[in-house]
DNA sequence: CAAGATTGAACGCTCAATCTTG
DNA sequence: CAAGATTGAGCGTTCAATCTTG
């Protein structure tokens, strides 16, 4: 794999499931899904917190949640430790709500990745790309929530 | 792997790609790359050709490609047989060079892939890279130079 | 007419700086 | 002082429209 051919790699993989987030979430920055995404994966935490495992900028986080909380997607409490702080709290009920989203509309832009790919190698593959997100998050410090149903 | 994550994993994988890509030529366009590595890997292509298999605007890849032949990368002619399309040629010391680069310093970015990764799973997520690579250019039905050295 | 060049608006992001406030 | 909010400049890209030219 050239270096090239990982941007463009990433390029491909990020604009189909962009594609996708905007078909299923018309209006909302994409900056806002992968923040709630953050968000469901985690135990509340404070807006450096999301801006260093997201690797988004603090302010765009900062802005991002200010979008979210106006949606009324997530709530912001002051941290009771630290007043400064803002500690962004996710709703179980959204946590629920993403699980449930996942199985019925999985499919669609897995489905155009893997279409040129040899099927009996799409569950390989896959696997490799939880791996390798799972790695990469990993190295970015997140504490991953056991969301038991 | 939820879409979020997709879109993550593709932007932080485009990320690291593209650091390395300025380290290593500053003051070129990303864009400037990933179609010097579409021209290498493909025959002589017009614009449109280019702009379908790197998914760029073509009004991107046509300013693109003026920079390249600027730098003296590449070559633009006319079509003997359509005097309206533009023939990018990449001259075969290019391709080389090219080969002999991905030699020496190709391991940076991947390793900050898959630092945290189980090195006894890193060849099968390479693997996985190069085939979804593979497979989703082949989406874009570009014609692969096999490259006798 | 079709290929490509060119240009300008819009978008989303980063970076950097500044302001507010525990 | 440090966390976060806010704002503006800069960058790279898309989109859309227009112009040029075989």
């Amino acid at each position: 794999v050239k270096v090239t051919e990982l941007i463009w790699l990433g390029q491909q993989l990020s604009r189909v499931g962009r594609t996708e987030a905007v078909r299923n979430a018309p209006g909302v920055a994409i900056a806002e899904l992968i923040v709630m995404g953050d968000l469901i994966d985690n135990t509340p935490s404070s807006i450096t917190e999301i801006a260093e495992r997201t690797g988004y900028a603090q302010s765009r986080v900062s802005t991002a949640v200010a979008q979210i909380v106006e949606r009324g997607w997530a709530e912001t409490r002051s941290d009771p430790e630290d007043g400064r702080r803002t500690v962004v709290v996710v709703p179980d009920e959204m946590r629920a709500a993403s699980r449930a989203y996942q199985q019925t509309s999985q499919p669609r832009p897995f489905e155009e990745i893997l279409a040129n790919v040899d099927p009996s190698r799409r569950p390989a593959i896959m696997e490799a790309l939880q791996e390798l997100h799972d790695a990469l998050r990993q190295g970015s410090s997140s504490v991953v929530v056991e969301d038991g149903d």
